[in-house]
RNA sequence: GGCCCGUUCGUUCAGCGGUUAGGACGCCGGCCUCUCACGUCGGUAACACGGGUUCGAGUCCCGUACGGGCUACCA
């Protein structure tokens, strides 16, 4: 069975690439029903931080990723990673280096070109006795794998076939002087305890999967799968990184991005999907390919995680919208009642996110907004003044059960046609009074959502603004 | 510097030896119309370069260039 995990190090929030790694491994598991397993890798007391670990798993229920196993922490199986190099140490593909931190900083910096330096492997021929000798006196040592000649492949599941030469890889530690063991120790050591099938992780891990094949191997463990996924990166090319902005996934909540738009997003990235909508997860899982996935990377496109939101938001269920919107609403306007329905529903196909849906709907709530300055200096105000008593009159006749879009229109054009002018002069300016806006939704469906009394209180409040002005 | 990975419109995803190189986002224009958005119709725009292989190459191979990643007793 497909065993896959997402292994992240709580060192800070859950970003953008690391939520994509975990929902290429989600789906993966899904896709092949197998299992999901999440595991915070807070070997590095230093940075790791409950706080953030928190964080990581909130970022990935938000995104609707959900574990079947774990969370695991790997500091809590760190024994098992020093014993296991211990074994090593025994059965001699890895040995102890006595080298200090400064002899190896000075050596490196003998060099004529120290940027080439690797462990140059002083120690590697230290006899066994020696070495247990000089380890019980107290000496302090590091535990380094022994990389032995030759060649080391995969298959990449993404990335197709990788080859380094084992020249190219220097001994890595194991276990460091204070016998703490190493990244890379321990993520062997746990993938192969939890029966991990496929590594899935990015593209920056690739040159330590050689290394950890290696570990594999010494340890007479047939390695997993890997695959290699590309990177995501800035509108400069470059990693995606704080310098872009937004990274952390759960930000773009308070952004108005909907998860499964963001979900939708991250799972096209290198994928091929109905680039058009939005699609479920089950969809998507249905379409997902590991094989398919692209080996070169993406750049981020904000505007396109934009239009997959408002595609969203404008295909949701009535209901949904309302219960993502009343929210914000509130938020934005803690002492309003929210708007009904009519509203919500009218105002919803031009937002591209939440907050921006829950502003449009202010007016709606009440009567005290200003109006759009560009919009006011268009405006007729002689014809306004002119017209609109009798616009504010004729509206009113009409009976509250007859307060519809389509009698509202005829209402309001025949009284252009008696006064003998074009609709648009009444329109234009009672958008503006309605809405404080330039632009909105039909003026007719706006007049009817709103209901007559408050449509007719806007238009009187604009009458009188300008009568003031 | 060394090693590894990559390279199709500005961005994104197709294309898997024979295509007028397609779709989407963005942008521009038309339609709809009371405005904006939606929708719809149309336009813009790409195979990094050079060599091979082949009757034929975006598609296969090799170089070059460019981009990226890694190069810790961090993960």
């Amino acid at each position: 069975m497909v065993k896959v995990r997402f292994a992240p190090s709580p060192t800070g929030y859950l970003h953008i690439g690391g939520a994509r790694t975990a929902l290429i491994n989600w789906l993966h598991a899904k896709k092949t029903g197998g299992k999901f397993v999440l595991r915070v890798e807070d070997t590095d007391e230093e940075r790791s931080t409950p706080e953030m670990t928190q964080a990581i798993l909130d970022g990935l229920s938000w995104l609707g990723i959900t574990w079947d196993e774990g969370p695991h922490f790997q500091s809590h199986n760190k024994h098992i990673h020093q014993e296991l190099s211990y074994k090593m140490l025994a059965n001699g593909t890895a040995y102890r280096c006595f080298c200090s931190k400064d002899e190896l900083e000075r050596r490196k910096n003998a060099l004529a070109k120290p940027e080439e330096w690797r462990y140059d492997g002083k120690c590697r021929g230290i006899s066994k006795d020696e070495s247990d000798r000089r380890a019980l006196a107290g000496e302090f040592f590091v535990i380094r794998c022994r990389i032995p000649e030759g060649k080391i492949e995969w298959d990449d599941v993404v990335k197709g076939k990788i080859s380094f030469d084992a020249s190219q890889i220097e001994d890595l530690v194991l276990l460091r002087s204070d016998a703490s063991p190493t990244y890379n120790l321990s993520v062997v050591a746990d993938d192969y305890s939890m029966g991990i099938t496929h590594i899935i992780r990015g593209e920056d891990h690739i040159s330590n999967t050689p290394k950890q094949i290696a570990i594999y191997k010494a340890l007479g463990i047939e390695p997993p799968l890997f695959g290699h996924l590309p990177l995501i990166l800035g509108p400069d090319k470059k990693k995606l990184s704080k310098r872009h902005g937004t990274t952390s996934v759960i930000a773009y909540k308070d952004e108005g991005i909907l998860p499964l738009a963001m979900f939708n997003f991250l799972a096209s990235m290198g994928a091929s999907l109905d680039e058009n909508r939005c699609l479920t997860r089950e969809e998507i899982v249905e379409r997902f390919e590991l094989q398919k996935l692209k080996k070169s990377p993406s750049v981020f496109d904000r505007e396109r995680l934009n239009f997959l939101n408002g595609k969203l938001i404008g295909g949701m269920p009535l209901d949904e919208i309302r219960e993502l919107a009343a929210p914000a609403f509130k938020k934005l306007y803690p002492f309003l009642p929210f708007p009904d329905d009519k509203a919500v529903d009218l105002m919803r196909s031009r937002a591209r996110n939440v907050p921006e849906l829950a502003t449009t709907l202010y007016p709606f709530a009440a009567d005290d907004f200003y109006y759009d300055e560009k919009t006011l200096t268009k405006l007729n105000v002689e014809s306004v003044k002119k017209n609109f008593l009798g616009l504010i009159y004729k509206l009113s006749s009409i009976e509250d059960p007859s307060w519809n879009a389509a009698e509202i229109e005829k209402a309001l054009r025949a009284y252009a046609e008696e006064r003998g002018i074009h609709a648009k002069e009444l329109i234009h300016p009672s958008r503006l009074f309605l809405t404080g806006k330039g632009e909105s939704p039909s003026i007719f469906d706006l007049f009817e959502a709103m209901g007559k009394q408050a449509s007719l209180k806007r238009l009187e409040r604009g009458l009188n603004f300008l009568n003031a002005g």
